[in-house]
DNA sequence: ATAGGGTCCGTACCATGGTACGGAGTCAAG
DNA sequence: CTTGACTCCGTACCATGGTACGGACCCTAT
C-alpha cells in the first residue's frame, strides 16, 4: 500500500490540512520522498496511527495526551499506559453521567413543553434542582 | 438579594470576567448602576440566569444555543423549545454511546496492559474493530 | 510536451470560550 | 478621610484544533 497525503487523509477521514497538523505537532511521520524528490508516500502504519488519532479524540484525550499515548506505544510503557487509561475512564465516566443527566433535564423539558401553555415554558426551570 | 459582580460571579462558580463575557454576548443583563452611579448590583434572577447557563454547557450546548434558548424562554416560545430539546437528546445520545464504546475500549486496555509484556502494549490496537 | 490536478511549505487566519491587563472610579471599614 | 478591595471598561491575549491561501513544484494522462 502506498498513499498519497490525499488519500491517506480520505481515507483516515480527515482533510490533507489536518494530516499535515498532525505532522507538525509531531504526531504523524513525514514520510521520505519517493525516488525523485517528490510527493511523500504514506503506508498502513500512517494510517493505523491516523485512525488511532480520531478514535483516541472520540475518547475524550486532547492532542496532547494522543502524542504521549503514542509515544507510550513507541516505548512500551504499560504502567503508564494502564495509568491514563484508568484516569480516562473515571473522566468518562463522570461525563457520561452528566450527559446522562442533561438528556434527562431535557426530556422533562420537551415533555412540558409539548402541553399547552399554564405558566410560562420551563426552560430556566429544566435545569434546576437536578 | 443584592450582589456585585464579584458576588454573582462567585455565587454561580465562575470567574468575574466570564460574567463580563457573558454580559457582551447578550446572555446576562447589565443592571442599572446604584443610586451614586457607581457598582452595578444582581438579583435572584441574574444569579438563575448564570446558572442556568452552565447547565446548559454541561448538557452540550454552545453558548449561541444557550442565547437562543433564553431568547425562548423570554418569548416563552414552546414549540421550538421542544424541537431543540429533542434534537439534543439525540446529539446526547449518540455521545453517551460513543463515549461508552470508548470507555469499553479503555476498560480492555487496562486490563491488557496489566498482563506481563506479552506482544507489544497494544495502545493502537485498543480502539480497532470497535 | 503540456495541461490538470495533487503536493509542498510557510504563514495567516478562524471559532469557541474564555482570561489577563491597566488605569480610573467607587465603596466600606477603620 | 485614607486605605485597600472591588468594580468598570476597553482592548489584548490565550489554548485548542484546526482551515485557508498562495506560489512553486511534481506527476500523470493525453
Amino acid at each position: 500500500m502506498s498513499l498519497t497525503i490525499g488519500k491517506l487523509a480520505e481515507a483516515g477521514g480527515v482533510g490533507v490540512e489536518t494530516v499535515r497538523y498532525y505532522q507538525r505537532r509531531g504526531m504523524l511521520a513525514e514520510p521520505e520522498r519517493g525516488y525523485h524528490g517528490g510527493v511523500r508516500r504514506y503506508g498502513e502504519g500512517d494510517l493505523r496511527r491516523l485512525r488511532f488519532i480520531r478514535s483516541a479524540q472520540a475518547a475524550g484525550f486532547t492532542l496532547e495526551q494522543i502524542a504521549e499515548l503514542l509515544d507510550l506505544d513507541a516505548r512500551d510503557d504499560r504502567p503508564r499506559a494502564r495509568a491514563l487509561a484508568r484516569e480516562q475512564i473515571e473522566v468518562l465516566d463522570r461525563k457520561i453521567a452528566e450527559l446522562t443527566a442533561a438528556r434527562d433535564a431535557l426530556g422533562k423539558l420537551a415533555h412540558e413543553c409539548g402541553k399547552g401553555g399554564a405558566g410560562p415554558c420551563p426552560i430556566l426551570a429544566a435545569f434546576e434542582t437536578g
